[in-house]
DNA sequence: TCAATTGTGGAATATTGAATACAGGGCCTG
DNA sequence: CAGGCCCTGTATTCAATATTCCACAATTGA
């Protein structure tokens, strides 16, 4: 129940000062709320003890309580506008199918992450991977590991020296002691984050390694080794998260690591093509074009 | 210009601490800065002090100054949700960031994808991988492998019998004597398609497996062999294709297999749950809940 | 008209929150 | 490896804010 609507029910009940605070409130609803007491009597045109008696009535302990609550429920419906967009979409098509509807989240997801990433956060991620004279070692967790995987694919072919954990947990201790100072590590972590990951980025910090962190949005605890922290939303409202974000991320990085270095980038791609040659012989309709 | 925008052009200038307290109050945009110092200070991890540096960093006299700013923005946002999605793509069109152009090129093709993709193709490919009675194969190509892997993890937890076609491609024929009449292959590949694929797929079918092919609009030559084909956009006119539409794909049919058999799904995940919670203890924000 | 009751706001008080001084600690530089 | 610098959080101070009390006003009923 919102607010305004417990406002409407309490209303009958109160005295002349007190529905006068309740109108100023719908008026300039929420924010009119979210002031202190003294700036709300103001604004109402009553005092401060009219206010608190207000809130009082609405079933909130205190004031500070009655502002969380006004807090809440616009993060609620000012950071959903999915809610919206469902409403909207519930007149026009009636039954929209779980393939649009998970699409539609991840669209929204994508354009929220856009929007919450910092533009000098990913100019220095890029440019800590396209710095070749360090090593760039790439993991993730349990699920987030395919997309380091698909990460790695692609910057192994514009530069070198790029490696990942693999296999068991336990023999990633010994890969660590190849890493020096100033590589790069790549970690993909989201919720339900992995003990095992946050162990490895602390023995990876304390070799003085650059971590690059893409994560959700309520930051994995690797965040505090991390140079570069970039958050991705995640939630469908579904059992299972979804990791297009991560996915996008990635790609934007790798695109833009290609172009920084693109005459080793071209080299590169020109000398895997010529030795996969003779073995495959698949479709070729795409060239490598300079973009 | 938004507070939201301001921290994006004074992050480059702030300390690490700083752009904490910067990413607590974007990924709780804007009810974080609403509350008390304590409390910011407190969600985003760092003190009080760190949060005030912060908002005088933003060119804010006081953090009560700061709130009303973000007071302010909302009543705007709210009372005209349009003008805010109007300035917030006019600065985007202005100079569009590599990020940007990426992230609307991938939601364009996420919905052509959706509105291309058949709903009872899509039916069908859940309700094959639905059937628990037999096993069901996840491979892909050079690049769409990852995505297969992702899909793999997610999928053996909700059904038993999910193998991978792992390792070298020459040792992938072994593993097609395993294989028997009915069970489902899910086969990734995109453009540059893979001749050894293919071939694979092409032996699939002669021992009478199911295929779904998860492939671009241009269709992969194992289209032929396939009961399902499932046509992504992956075309973001740069170096690199994105395997995104593919991804969300994938993560479609994982949660609606979850869904069909949940009974299966939610006894094999508790046990999972269990299983690993001896060994790993990380974060549980999560539970696994009925959506 | 008066008395009783209820509503209201001013002023005092206690609590919380903002701001600052300072000291410990990590990191880079020489 | 040592020194200096900058960052960061703890403790403290000061201000603002919420809350309570009480006197006064407004209203109603006799």
């Amino acid at each position: 129940m919102t607010v305004a609507q417990q406002i409407h029910e309490a209303l009958p009940g109160m005295t002349a000062a007190e529905k006068k605070t309740a109108r100023a409130l719908l008026a300039r609803y929420p924010i009119a709320g979210l002031s202190s007491v003294a700036e709300f009597a103001d604004l109402a045109g009553t005092s401060g003890p009219t206010v608190l008696r207000f809130v009082a009535k609405l079933g909130y302990p205190s004031y500070p309580e009655f502002r969380r609550a006004l807090r809440r429920e616009i993060h609620e419906s000012l950071m959903s506008p999915l809610d919206k967009d469902r409403t909207d979409r519930g007149d026009a098509a009636a039954a929209p199918s779980a393939l649009t509807q998970i699409v539609e989240r991840v669209r929204a997801n994508l354009a929220e992450t856009a929007r919450d990433l910092s533009a000098s956060e990913l100019d220095v991620a890029c440019a800590l991977l396209a710095d070749v004279k360090h090593q760039c070692y790439v993991l993730g967790g349990r699920f987030s590991d395919s997309i380091a995987a698909y990460m790695a694919s692609h910057l192994r072919i514009v530069r070198p020296g790029v490696r990942r954990f693999e296999g068991q947990v336990s023999t990633w201790r010994d890969q660590i002691l190849d890493v020096r100072a100033g590589d790069v590590a790549v970690i993909f972590d989201i919720r339900r984050y992995q003990e095992d990951l946050l162990e490895v980025a602390g023995l990876l910090s304390e070799r003085k390694a650059r971590i690059v962190l893409v994560t959700d949005q309520w930051l994995s605890p690797i965040a505090r080794h991390a140079q570069v922290v970039l958050p991705c939303r995640i939630d469908i409202g579904r059992t299972w998260d979804s990791s297009a974000a991560l996915l996008v991320v990635a790609e934007v990085i790798v695109n833009r690591v290609t172009l920084e270095g693109w005459d080793t980038s071209k080299e590169r791609i020109r000398k895997l093509e010529t030795l996969a040659g003779a073995a495959d012989g698949a479709a070729r309709d795409k060239g490598v074009a300079r973009p």
